[in-house]
DNA sequence: TTGTAAGCGTTATCAT
DNA sequence: ATGATAACGCTTACAA
């Protein structure tokens, strides 16, 4: 038998012989139907299992009451926190959010951006990293006049909101909190995933490195040429691993480290510890995010927190202010401050 | 200024003062056009930034080559890791993957269904925990004949297919393997956010101890009172740590603890550590889920590891075979196996 | 209270 | 190689 085809509003409406808008207004509560009328309705509706078409709705609507999401590494609590966070808000509001994984490709930053374009969602949430192609797809985006909000990267349009952590600033602060324990050769892993300029944690790490006039030692600059496709998730890991053990094997191996995100930290914990050595004793280290793995580590993580719930909130917010004022914008933009969590990675616990 | 509307295919057509017809062929690569006019249209597309409607097209295709993969708990690597492994295999076949979150409230996996059928998707995967209302829904969607697969979570119904881990099995091995230590009274955390019965962790728990002469004993099984609304993520952690230490109070406590998953058992070796007891030598213990906590704990968990990505590719492949075959077909059901991974929390290392 | 007509933006089909 | 027409399933606006 082959799948049956679904009963249409027509179908109803002239099977109880009535008009097909008077079946429209029983399903959808609108406008006057007598009692008598609407239970012959809803009575062939359950015998029909008649189901609406919200794409016939939607196309006549002009709108979806939905908005997309485009997430780069599910498999981040960071990224997970965020979408939670705006499925909340969006919730609260009536909106319906579809979330589209992309792991970090511009091909496939494309194809999510078209397939929720494609379903004409009311605006777009953006939390991948930054790359040319998807880029220039979002701008184009942007342009004809979807509502769009980027999260925790860069992106710069007049009609697109931005919110993000500073990571600059928590990256300077994670290495001056280091710099501050003494330590004058501290060591980045996990740079070079995308250009230096966008890696605003590399950044933070500099200036602070400067600002206190140690000199910046590129052999203790970590990862640059690992290429991030086909990892997947949160085996970022193994970039800690390797490139601790790399660190290890200098002349002069450093001090401490600053690792880009807390995964990238835990696989730089292994290799210190494979290496005999102790935290914080022999090296001292730090990661991002403060993931859950953060404070259970042995010793645990210090870390540099980012607000991903109130970044999520921001971000619905700004887009559904978009979505209500149809009206040319302001683009809106915010940074939001980053916490330092000191835990005994970096200071040895009495 | 308000929000200018999107270009048509007609705008373009009359234009350019061609059919809409020729514009449609030329956008979607398919019949003849003269190289010229191809040249007119594309010039005219890009000039007008021409976006095609989806809701129209697909309405008009009956099909939108989108599947819809509904989770519980996105805050759980099993979940993502799932999510990973179906849009993969989804994407080879050339379809998109649209993902809602429910937290796990009925009202919330009605909306998330109402909202994906809603966008005529061409096939539904659904991996939360089962609910009385979510599942009677889930029924009149899969009555309706879209095609539906159930992952991890029971579901009967002739036409959804189902492919989950052996809960049963993985929670009796869990058990076998405390007892094998020498157990003998041993507690299970994290009981009751479901029915008993669909708890399959619990009743391998059960079976196991039952196998064995071992007599049940209330007091061992914990969190049965527990709410899990508004319990956000991994923060299942809490109900862990609670669980344990109303254990530890206990006349005489178990001197191991069989963990419903990876987060909770991580709460409990807390308030075991609190307790100032140790592990395993005063209380061992066992997780589920296998996540990247497990390994990185001090001691490193002991656990229950589910085939994530198998279960996220045979639920595609499952679903991708309904959709291609029109025709009625019997339903697949498989069970994939678990596996025991041995680590410190339960046998102490040398 | 109910019905009619038109159209949302595409594409299938047949015609030229 | 291009066009005309109808239809996808619904809702808005108006009429009865």
């Amino acid at each position: 038998m082959a799948r049956k085809k679904n009963a249409t509003l027509n179908d109803i409406a002239s099977t109880i012989g009535v008009a097909p808008m008077t079946v429209s207004r029983v399903v959808n509560g609108t406008g006057y139907v007598s009692e008598k009328t609407r239970e012959k309705v809803l009575l062939a509706v359950k015998e029909m299992s008649y189901r609406r078409n919200g794409l016939a709705r939607n196309l006549k609507r002009q709108k979806t009451d939905t908005v997309g999401l485009v997430l780069g590494d599910i498999s981040n609590p960071y990224s997970t926190e965020i979408a939670n966070a705006v499925r909340e808000r969006l919730a609260a509001r009536g909106y319906n959010l579809f979330i589209c994984i992309s792991e970090h490709s511009a091909n496939e930053d494309i194809g999510a951006f078209e397939s929720l374009v494609d379903h004409n969602i009311d605006g777009l949430i953006v939390a991948t990293r930054s790359n040319q192609e998807g880029d220039e797809r979002l701008r184009s985006i942007a342009d004809s006049n979807l509502p769009v909000v980027v999260v925790g990267r860069d992106f710069h349009h007049s009609r697109v909101d931005f919110v993000s952590a500073d990571n600059l600033r928590g990256g300077f602060e994670a290495t001056q909190h280091l710099i501050d324990l003494g330590h004058r050769r501290i060591a980045f892993i996990g740079a070079g995933f995308e250009s230096r300029s966008s890696l605003k944690r590399l950044q933070g790490y500099l200036n602070a490195l400067e600002k206190h006039g140690i000199e910046i030692d590129e052999r203790l600059i970590t990862g640059r040429k690992e290429s991030v496709s086909d990892v997947p998730g949160y085996s970022t890991e193994k970039i800690g691993y390797e490139g601790m053990k790399r660190l290890l094997s200098l002349p002069s191996p450093p001090t401490a480290v600053f690792a880009r995100n807390d995964f990238t930290a835990v696989g730089a914990m292994s290799a210190i510890k494979d290496a005999g050595l102790s935290i914080p004793q022999d090296i001292a280290i730090v990661g991002f995010d403060d993931t859950p793995l953060a404070s259970h580590m042995m010793p645990a993580l210090t870390t540099v927190r980012q607000p991903m719930r109130l970044l999520g909130q921001l971000a619905a917010e700004m887009l559904l202010k978009r979505i209500a004022i149809e009206d040319e914008l302001e683009r809106d933009e915010r940074v939001l401050d980053c916490e330092l969590i000191v835990r005994g990675s970096s200071v040895a616990t009495s």
